[in-house]
DNA sequence: ATAATTTAGATACAAGCTAAATATATTGCC
DNA sequence: GGCAATATATTTAGCTTGTATCTAAATTAT
């Protein structure tokens, strides 16, 4: 701290200077948010939940309806709610759900799928494709994702042109900006430009995203994780990653790799062939997984462990500690309230969840809650759409909507 | 989401309603935030920084002015900037940097130690005190913490009056609302209500946080990691225990137990005689510790690995690599930008950095950059006086000054 | 002295919110 | 059917905080 001013100083804001029409934005979020929630909200309900005066509700509510986000529903249409109502009947709003739509995406080394959802989240509409190879071109790689979108765009009877935002998750390290970190080759499959070719193509906003940190976006708003703030979502299945989340915010850290484990067999010291990367593989060897040659085998390991066969139920006593043990790792440095298991390898993590849940005492001292995740093949979408949902809803007021 | 509104809904308000004092609070913050790290500042020069207009500047100006946060400097009163200047002069605003006091406090468990730091954090009074023993009463605990602050204030001049905010760092974790997770029982030492002690004693407000979150507050502010957002500072002593700041925010977790990495000897599955937790111990006993029985035998054994003494590399060779897998482990979940090294060892880590750095990319994709602490004993001080000017920084407009 | 330059100060006004008074529509009761 | 009670809507005035623009002041350079 020199005299008077440090050199080397850039002579541009630090912040944007705060205006009078911030504080409209943030109101007519809380708004907007409030009745994202409800079904129909009056303006008195809107006055009590985000405190302002009338006027104002009323201000922003016709702000809003002018910009096409919500609607005043007639007077007394139709439904209205049950029970003797005295008084001058209330305005009531509603959001406009189909004002526009958001694009949620799941690109996987093999397959990709689609979603589309409206306002409120609800998915009409979703088409999945497959790569011809893990070592294609860029270009056909984005192509196979845009000839997803649009058929999922078909199906949900819209087109691009009412898409608002755009969220894909990849398997791989996304920073912040949403930039890829694509030092390992596997990684730099993602690495394909497709934000800059889907805007070019349709316009779109992309929001690139890690799967694991969307899948754990998911779990929060429609999973086992509804309401969790410190959330941990490992997904486990072609590989393991951990989608975390502190104090409801998405944790990403320098490159993005964040909740990136596939060193961690080197790092424990145990040797891989027993490590952590290993275990998705040695799970779907023993019937979890896609890639485990049928459900008869995976269902025959837990068959037999149910008959006590002792080559199974060793099986499954090692998954289950080496899973206590990534959990336990994961509290120590994160200290989450829940962990969530999704993936391929969920649907089979059931049956272990007991046998977890009574080792993690002796790992850790901050035990998280376990649960399994009930979103099964859409956990990733699910996220994603969430996400694109955030970026709308924040930019509401800053967005377009075409009628 | 059923129909109109949900049952069970509380009527408060979600979040406060913004009016148009919150622009005044953030514009003011931004203008108080310039000043504070700029010597002088002038009214344009706010402008250019903060993109607010003169007038929009003045009247902040003169409202801090008015609450005693700055203060306007005479027309030429002595020292100018250099160079030739033409123009109308400016008016120049400082900060009243002793308009009030903050306390950092380091509570361990054998001693504590309070700075006293004004309002631009330099430290001007400091004063130590010793626990009669680690299981002493409450009541005693908080004693010795309150007569290291009194003696740190005199020393400083100044008066239990002028104190803005307290902040204290403990070794055991503490949540987001500064609640004690004490489910240990070297935990629950620190568990002692210091919170509610001195703000009934001296009126303070009291900011309790984990010493190493602290820690990685000093670090960023005044150590080796000036300006990195995603930093992770390792504190080991006495125990081991990580501070995590991503994205520029400290890391919590449900309980406050995130970083706490005491048990990660269990996890790691190699018993815990050659586990981290005993890895202080170790290195203490290797002569970087304090309880190493003096420095004679540090150096000793550095002197020794230096003349090529095999037993003393090797101690410090596995040191080294012991410490490359606990980063690694750090670098799998946080993926932090940099990692320090700080604590008692942390004088004898910078002979181990160089094996460290070389060793780490054995274990993770994503190494970070390692560097050693040069904050001494005070690195969790000058934290908590961080941590305590951020409170009183961002209630500024909220806190009477007496003057 | 005068011009150029830089900053200060004053005036007008726009956006957004609150508060208080007034108006309106509905229910329920006599 | 008329009237009170009730809940909501609408209007009006005023406050805070901004921006934009114009004019005035103080200093240096010519």
């Amino acid at each position: 701290m020199g005299p008077y001013l440090r050199g080397g100083q850039d002579l541009k804001p630090t912040a944007a200077a705060a205006t009078p029409q911030l504080l409209r934005r943030v109101n007519a979020q809380s708004v907007l948010g409030f009745i994202r929630d409800t079904d129909v909200a009056t303006g008195t309900e809107l006055m009590t939940r985000t405190g302002l005066t009338r006027a104002s509700v009323i201000a922003v509510c016709e702000d809003l309806i002018r910009r096409g986000w919500i609607r005043e529903l007639d007077a007394r249409d139709e439904d209205q709610p049950p029970g003797p109502r005295k008084g001058r009947p209330a305005r009531r709003f509603e959001l406009n759900t189909r004002a526009g739509f958001v694009l949620g995406i799941d690109i996987g080394a093999a397959t990709t799928t689609a979603a589309v959802a409206d306002l409120r989240g609800t998915v009409i509409g979703r088409a999945s494709g497959s790569f011809r190879a893990t070592d294609i071109p860029a270009a056909e790689r984005i192509d196979v994702v845009d000839r997803a979108c649009r058929r999922a765009l078909a199906a949900a009877g819209t087109g691009p042109e009412k898409v608002l935002a755009v969220s894909a998750g990849i398997a791989a390290p996304v920073d912040r900006d949403g930039k890829v970190l694509a030092s390992q080759h596997f990684w730099s499959l993602f690495d394909v430009g497709l934000r800059a070719a889907l805007q070019d193509l349709h316009g779109w906003t992309v929001l690139l995203e890690n799967d694991a940190n969307l899948a754990a976006l998911g779990e929060r708003w429609r999973g086992s994780g509804a309401g969790v703030d410190d959330l941990v979502v490992l997904l486990a299945g072609e590989r393991l990653g951990a989608g975390v989340m502190e104090s409801g915010r998405l944790l990403h850290g320098r490159g993005g790799a964040a909740g990136e484990m596939g060193y961690l067999d080197l790092v424990e010291g145990v040797g891989s062939s027993d490590g952590i990367a290993s275990l998705a593989r040695q799970w779907s060897a023993a019937g979890g997984g896609p890639a485990a040659g049928g459900e008869a085998s995976a269902r025959r390991v837990f068959e037999d462990a149910a008959a006590g066969d002792p080559a199974a139920l060793a099986i499954l006593d090692r998954i289950s500690e080496r899973m206590a043990r990534v959990i336990a790792s994961v509290a120590s440095f994160i200290n989450p309230e829940q962990v969530v298991i999704g993936g391929a390898v969920a649907e089979s993590a059931a049956a272990l969840l007991p046998g977890i849940t009574a080792l993690l005492p002796r790992f850790t001292a901050t035990p998280p809650r376990v649960t399994v995740s009930p979103l099964g093949d859409s956990i990733v979408t699910v996220g994603a759409v969430r996400r694109a949902l955030d970026y709308v809803e924040a930019n509401a007021l800053g967005l377009a909507l075409r009628p």
